[in-house]
DNA sequence: GTAATTCCTCAACCTAACTTGAGGTCAAGG
DNA sequence: CCTTGACCTCAAGTTAGGTTGAGGAATTAC
């Protein structure tokens, strides 16, 4: 008898990291990595197969929202670990966190608009050429980035 | 005599690395790094040195703007291939280019107020679950992400 | 009971965008 | 002339976010 018989067949709390994939859209190999992460924690059975819970569906979700929004995995990690430890996150757990993520945001839609701007000004100054303009040499919020695989719309959240 | 002595003293032509670099603001090694890119062709002296023109200023301000829009080396080397070839850009030559980017910043700004948009519904609506989550599984012009290091806001220009 | 799936770990590879270092050359000042 | 600083090339390392493959164990299906 397969190993969850146990639970009765509609009340099914654990997933293989098949059924995970499949019902995320994820590949296995990225949510293993994931797991390296730390952004899921997934039991093992006995013979030391993953087994997720079914929480750990919206979680991912979570991750890949999160990810077209522009957040790194490392920012996506700390975002989770407000997640309360122990018990499943409740719908209210979800709505404070995604509200969270909507502030930098719009913070992000911000700034893209506020570049928009700057380059308007830029196609009628000519300034691109010169090492004080807002653009270039950006104040205001923008940052300069550091070395190595930079983020979309530049730099990291906080 | 300075090797570009004879160009006379306010019509120093030609830069070396170090100058560039310091009127950008990029780092030596990244200079180099986008020659083998092919975002920049500096001639040579004699010596084996790079000699970059006043205009190479301009366009290096223009990489970094468009980096900062969360452009890819390979989408900026493009949109500058579409410069004139053998002479120096004109005023014009610029502004058609820029124009060209603000059209794609400004799809990248609606796609993210798009997505701010649906992340206040799923707040209500709970369904980040959901497979069928317009968030998790988005139509409407946002598409899957291929393998490998991402660009910011997902998907490539094109 | 056994064959076919699925899963496991671990190491290596991939792209993007650069930086760092080794070992050697060029140019400008005194 | 000769020293010092700027440059040169080429190889290897770095971070992010994963994928691919080898070699082996656990499940599931018949």
């Amino acid at each position: 008898m397969p190993e969850s018989a146990h639970a009765g067949p509609f009340a099914n709390q654990v997933m293989s990291i098949g059924d995970l994939a499949e019902r995320t859209g994820l590949a296995v190999s990225a949510l293993r990595f994931y797991e390296t992460k730390g952004l899921v924690t997934p039991a093992r059975n006995r013979g030391g197969q993953r087994r997720y819970l079914r929480s750990d569906i919206r979680r991912l979700s979570f991750v890949q929202v999160a990810q077209q929004l522009g957040f790194s995995i490392d920012e996506i990690r700390k975002a989770l670990a407000t997640l309360p430890e122990g018990r499943t996150p409740t719908q209210k757990d979800w709505e404070k966190i995604s509200r969270n993520f909507r502030m930098h945001l719009d913070e992000r839609i911000n700034r893209m608009t506020r570049l928009r701007d700057y380059l308007d000004g830029c196609i009628g100054c000519g300034c691109l050429s010169m090492k004080k303009c807002a653009l270039v040499n950006p104040k205001d919020g923008l940052k300069k980035f550091g070395p190595g695989a930079r983020s979309v719309m530049g730099d990291k959240l906080r």
